[in-house]
DNA sequence: AAGCAGATGATCGTATACAATTAGATCGTT
DNA sequence: AACGATCTAATTGTATACGATCATCTGCTT
């Protein structure tokens, strides 16, 4: 850490457990290590990670502003389950800024950066050819990064966050409404937007985005599942 | 529960009160009753809305995701003082996504919102030509309605979050480095916006909202002023 | 047997208590 | 008088305590 980026910058340093906890449960939500739905219990957390309800309510708490937890009052937190407008909306939103973010991204790469991105890319495939679980959610994760990447070259902090808040919703709705096995968003695709983003073709770049979030949008089955009300879950 | 949807997740309704402290300052801020740099003692909160420090701090975290709020460890709560570079990555956030929101704005906007849109402008207007602080501090909060108002007719729950927080954000950035008096961003400009969607011209609507951005940043004095060490200060 | 009333247990909402850290003041030394 | 070390007061970090709410189970009534 010697250099640079890190980014958001500064930082006091030291992770406060709050955000330690907060983090941890993130990626275990990016990660699909929690699914949607699943009752995240003050108490519970708590123990977990070794401190009292205060601190577990606080990350929980923090994790609802992101929307990746939905606390109902008096009833808890659980992991968001989003709804299949949400889940349009998340896209929407993903559509409507990350053309910007790559435009941004492209006036201020470096060839450090797109080397970087290329390894990346590496690493992504090395993983989709592998099998097994903790496979699938690196790659999943690695998926994502590419994008959050692009947002970290944009340079501005607050766009990133934005991205990084989106890219774990998506994971979510994916989660929860993708359909095809292959969980992550075509590995070729990002290739090819840093093809055009070297090749200096920023609108071929931003379309290939579009198209990108489209593919990924494209395989999810958002038609409304009110649960079947039991009747019709046996009446087959 | 018997249907549906409700888009903005329902809500439990209920505001707590944490959420009304957090309100209330975020109002606070918006309208610059509190200059950035302000301490925020969770003792002083929490004895002001008349509850439990415990309350307080969670409404003080909350702003302080949306940025509106730093908090240094060990040491409290501060109104935001944004510094010129977060400034210009506000901005630079809002070029980036305004034209995208009122795109989808336009595209589902009624002739009912359109009407509510002109009213905001008038009650802008007639804040305005009115004299003293209250008149002034609903002026301020009236010219970001109108950024968010069309936000909120794009339909995209997200964005409009978004929104909230850049443009309560730009506040405190006009409060710190704004130059003119006249407070507020072109009054005339939001007339013209809105102008350019009723006459079904979206890319003049589009060019004259990075038009108005840009005005409004250019207002600014985001020059370093690195406190001017004491030493500095005098000799002259 | 089905359905409702009331009791029970678990979980959340909020306040308070105590430990840790920081900022400011006091006092002594050079 | 200026500087620095130490002590004190105030504030934050975290844990615990208690009342309130909700979900579940029991047992009674129809």
């Amino acid at each position: 850490m010697k250099s640079a980026a890190k980014a958001t910058p500064a930082e006091d340093s030291a992770e406060t457990s709050t955000q330690l906890i907060r983090d941890s449960i993130r990626v275990a939500i990016v990660e699909r290590r929690l699914s949607p739905g699943t009752k995240l219990s003050e108490n519970d957390v708590g123990n977990l990670f070794n401190v009292s309800r205060t601190l577990a309510r606080a990350a929980l708490q923090a994790l609802s502003y992101e929307g990746l937890v939905s606390v109902a009052k008096n009833r808890g937190a659980f992991v968001a389950y989003p709804s299949p407008d949400e889940a349009r909306q998340i896209f929407a939103a993903r559509r409507l800024v990350e053309p910007g973010i790559l435009r941004e991204a492209a006036a201020r790469i470096t060839p450090d950066d797109i080397s970087q991105l290329k390894q990346l890319l590496l690493e992504e495939g090395r993983l989709m050819s592998e099998r097994g679980q903790t496979a699938r959610r690196a790659e999943i994760k690695a998926s994502g990064d590419f994008h959050l990447r692009l947002a970290e070259i944009s340079g501005n902090a607050i766009m990133q966050r934005f991205m990084e808040e989106l890219v774990a919703r998506s994971s979510l709705v994916i989660a929860l409404y993708g359909q095809s096995t292959v969980s992550s968003c075509g590995h070729s695709e990002h290739g090819d937007i840093i093809a055009a983003i070297e090749g200096d073709d920023l609108d071929r770049a931003c379309r290939l985005m579009l198209h990108h979030i489209a593919h990924i949008e494209a395989d999810l089955d958002l038609r409304e599942r009110k649960s079947l009300g039991l009747k019709e879950a046996f009446e087959l």
